[in-house]
RNA sequence: GCGAGAGUGGCGGAAUUGGUAGACGCGCUGGUCUUAGGAACCAGUAUCCUAUGAUGUGGGGGUUCGAGUCCCCCCUCUCGCACCA
């Protein structure tokens, strides 16, 4: 016999003879991803024979390369995809990219090569690795955010929020990223620290551009109880961070001045209590309030507040400082004289930047009062306790009766909040409202590579729109980034000259770009329209195929892109331009990829091919095991997907993916565990090819005997297995576990020379099941197997339920809940035949014996358990 | 502190309505075939034990014929938010 040695996958095989049987994932996958480049198989238009189902992965920014969470988001979108496609639904599976951002300036900066070129040569390169993994989108449908006819809409959409108040101009202090050069959204700040480069984010005074998106607070956060497809921490973080409270606005009249101070409140019941008032030392009035003798320490104490760290001010573990302004101002309620005071933890940012200070039932008020003497009395008396204001030892927040507080002494707080809210309201001193935490978008960036926003500067007529017709406002390609002197747009004389819209003198564009979040927010609705010329979207389509009938991406993404995308699409309604909603009916949030990590005393992080046998190549010396982490660069903890896929094909590389974990938990990455994945591929080959000459040409039997029977059920239970597990639940682990399963069937399956029939419908079932996880070897297997069409348009199986049925059960036998034996009976057998049997089996006797038998249950087709004294 | 989630073999992970805990895969052990095995195939693999036996799903209680699953208390971990008035 031929004997021949080669390397094929990095796994040395033998192979005697016949090559062609061998399982070669490189050339199979070659073969069948031209076919889908050429045929493009996967395009979608609107069919109304055929329900709609709209599937969509977050889409990537172009680095240039791949990284194992596209893998891992990509495979699992791309088996929802395949397999609602064969279930016979009108699948729309688009990708695009989101093209614009500041690696493409770092890299002109660093490299000298142009955003554009950088940005457009990654994208094709990109395309090629997704390409690679078999993925099945429609590209027809392909856009990048920095063309111009995509961008050129998003204008247009900003003009028209322009028109309506939703998106104007302020000056604000913002959050600035020195190494970053710009502006950040609060949305943006992590820690106090800019959310890519991480450095320390500084308050900085702008003229921006902001979107109203506080206009829709409310709406977004009603709708968070209706998102029911949504994961509830999305959800809980959404509410969260759009933080509605109701409450009370107070004014507080300062003692011998016309002025007011406006409080805000959650516990107007507790206005009794106020015994100071605490402002943010920034706050406007703070400057009017300082009286003459204090003018020194206060305004030395605003310089040092001002002077620190935006993360530090809130961390909570900030010691409480405050000092005395001098002045006083009026309870409204008891017309009481109440210091003011300047504090480091009142937020300038929240409610109105000032603060009743009630100690008695505030811990921060209480930590304040007792370092700076102030009095403490209780206003609020729990049931069951009596509470001093001398001698309490933290805030009581609880709820209770009131007490000093004059006509409302007796009532319940919450009765009470309404009673004061409603008495102040009377007397004009205050009103019930709600108080947002979230603040209206800041999108300005002064970037270069970003969208141009759409506005000139008149010394006459100040911010002009640019006419609908002059758009898009391109971005100028003839420019050169130094990382210096700020964004080039603004020293670009072409771009920054432009005539006013309105008067035609000579006037200045805006050389500001958006925040790269703007494209992000609807790109989803422009796939379902991506040619359209005559405004941003076409009606009919984005009808038809919104919303999204399920998105998925990774949970960094929770309050950002996905607050923004669902304000956008309110914004898109309200501009009649889609009749949605809410953007995503069902959202899952994919766990990341992490991988142990490594490290070398001497060299540190080190690359899983920079270890050997448990040591490091640089130098020999052990390794040492770190934490098992989100893959990453800094950590080195990374596996290459080319590589990978070079190594294993796509097929072992998805495959993984799936098996390791459910979609929405952590992947560990184990490189045992993808040789895993390759053997059980191989198998699957092998199954198939050993035993073509069998199975070829045989038709599937209507009606089985003998073990044939056992393995049509197996095929059947699985089908109905990994359909459940698909379907709805993405419990893709468990559905290939039972293919798996099958496979261990098949093998296992003797004679096979007397059920070929049967083999066949086993084996394509396992074809046909496997392809939305691995589709190359499935196609490649389903045309060995005799087909002409491919494997996707045969459609999903359903279930025999007539195979299911069994003639016989094996039935547990529990005495006293534990398990004694195991009888076979006929299913149509009745209760008093069964005890019979379990009551005679041996080993039960043994436990029962003399004892007296109290009870016997049997759970149908399930077990007995037998209750003994 | 608030909110969300998790805790099951050596490891990743399974277990409709409470009903045989540990599917499937990795690893490990033994075997077959081999000049060879890091290939393939077969068998075994929760723990303790001589055992047909006992124990076992973070800990402690409870409900039940029966609890990984339900109820109460506690511990640990992860994530998000956090001086939000």
């Amino acid at each position: 016999m031929l004997i021949i040695y080669f390397l094929s996958n990095g796994v040395a095989v033998r192979c005697g003879g016949i090559m062609s049987n061998l399982y070669n994932p490189n050339d199979i996958e070659a073969k069948w991803q031209k076919n889908w480049i050429e045929k493009q198989p996967f395009c979608a238009s609107m069919d109304s024979d055929k329900e709609k189902y709209y599937l969509l992965e977050m889409f990537p920014y172009p680095s240039g390369r791949i990284h194992m969470g596209h893998v891992r988001n990509y495979a699992i979108g791309d088996v929802v995809a395949r397999f609602k496609r064969m279930q016979g639904f009108n699948v729309l599976h688009p990708m695009g990219w989101d093209a614009f951002g500041m690696p493409a300036e770092n890299a002109a900066i660093e490299h000298g090569i142009h955003p554009a070129k950088w940005t457009y040569e990654n994208i094709d390169s990109m395309r090629v690795q997704l390409q690679r993994i078999g993925l099945s989108y429609d590209w027809q449908r392909e856009f990048a955010t920095c063309d111009a006819d995509y961008y050129r809409w998003e204008q247009l959409v900003f003009l028209k929020m322009y028109e309506r108040g939703l998106a104007y101009k302020k000056g604000s202090s913002v959050n600035w990223c020195n190494d970053c050069n710009t502006v950040l959204a609060n949305e943006q700040v992590e820690d106090g620290c800019c959310w890519r480069c991480h450095n320390e984010v500084q308050p900085k005074e702008l003229e921006q551009w902001f979107f109203k998106i506080t206009d829709y607070a409310d709406e977004l956060l009603e709708w968070t109880d209706k998102l029911s497809g949504w994961p509830e921490r999305v959800l809980a973080m959404q509410r969260n961070w759009i933080g509605k409270s109701y409450g009370c606005e107070i004014e507080f009249t300062v003692a011998d001045q016309a002025e007011k101070i406006k409080v805000f409140t959650t516990r107007p019941d507790t206005l009794y209590g106020a015994t100071f008032m605490s402002l943010a030392p920034e706050h406007p009035q703070a400057k009017d309030l300082i009286t003459s003798d204090q003018k020194a320490d206060v305004e030395a104490f605003i310089d040092d507040v001002a002077r620190q760290d935006k993360g530090d001010r809130t961390s909570g573990d900030l010691e409480k400082k405050g000092i005395f302004t001098g002045s006083y101002c009026i309870n409204p309620l008891n017309g009481e004289k109440i210091p003011v005071f300047l504090a480091n933890f009142v937020l300038m940012d929240y409610g109105t930047g000032a603060v009743m200070a009630v100690p008695a039932h505030d811990q921060r008020d209480f930590e304040f009062a007792k370092k700076y003497e102030l009095p403490i009395r209780v206003v609020i008396q729990p049931e069951g306790e009596v509470l001093d204001g001398d001698t309490m030892e933290e805030a009581f927040t609880g709820s209770g009766v009131l007490t000093n507080s004059s006509q409302f002494d007796g009532k319940d707080n919450e009765t009470a909040k309404e009673g004061i809210a409603t008495f102040l309201d009377e007397q004009g001193n205050g009103r019930k409202t709600v108080n947002y935490r979230l603040r209206d978008w800041g999108v300005s960036r002064q970037r270069y590579w970003g969208t141009p926003i759409p506005i000139i500067y008149c010394d006459d007529c100040g911010a002009v729109p640019v006419p609908e017709t002059d758009l898009p406002v391109k971005l100028p390609t003839d420019v050169e980034l130094t990382g210096e002197g700020g964004s080039p747009l603004a020293s670009h004389a072409a771009f920054l000259q432009a005539n006013c819209p309105k008067c035609g003198k000579i006037a200045k564009r805006e050389t500001d770009t958006f925040d790269t979040f703007v494209e992000s927010s609807w790109y989803f609705a422009r796939y379902t329209c991506p040619g359209h010329t005559d405004g941003p979207l076409d009606k009919d389509a984005a009808n038809y195929w919104l919303p999204v009938d399920q998105y998925i991406g990774g949970i960094e993404h929770a309050v950002m892109h996905l607050l923004y995308a669902r304000f956008f699409t309110k914004i898109l309604r309200d501009l009649d331009m889609i009749d949605v909603d809410e953007p995503f009916t069902n959202l899952l949030t994919q766990g990341m990829v992490c991988k142990e990590t490594q490290r070398c005393e001497e060299h540190g992080w080190l690359y899983p091919e920079q270890v050997d046998d448990g040591n490091c190549t640089l130098c020999n010396k052990p390794i040492v095991l770190g934490r098992t982490e989100k893959m990453s660069k800094s950590k080195k903890n990374v596996i290459d997907p080319n590589q990978l896929i070079e190594q294993y094909g796509a097929d072992t590389a998805r495959l993984f993916s799936l098996f390791a974990a459910p979609p929405e938990k952590d992947l560990e990455w184990n490189e045992q565990g993808v040789e895993g994945c390759y053997r059980f591929l191989n198998r699957v080959w092998r199954a198939v090819n050993d035993n073509l000459e069998l199975i070829s040409g045989v038709e599937v039997p209507a009606t089985v005997s003998g073990d044939a029977v056992d393995l049509r059920r197996k095929t059947n239970q699985t089908i109905k297995k990994v359909s459940a597990d698909i379907d709805g639940s993405f419990h893709f682990n468990t559905a290939i576990a039972a293919v798996m399963e099958l496979v261990n069937a098949i093998y296992a399956f003797k004679p096979k020379q007397d059920h070929p029939g049967v083999l066949r419908e086993a084996l394509e079932a396992t074809v046909v099941m496997l392809n939305p996880f691995v589709p190359h070897i499935c196609e490649e297997l389903w045309q060995v197997l005799g087909h002409q069409q491919g494997v996707e348009l045969c459609g999903w199986p359903t279930v025999d339920e007539a195979a299911l049925v069994t003639t016989e059960l094996t039935l547990v036998v529990q005495v006293n809940g534990k398990v004694r034996g195991k009888i076979t009976v006929t299913v149509d057998a009745d209760k008093e035949t069964i005890e019979a049997e379990a009551l005679a089996d041996e080993n039960v006797q043994r436990f029962i014996a003399d004892k007296q038998v109290r009870k016997v249950i049997v759970v149908p087709g399930r077990l007995i358990n037998i209750v003994v004294a």
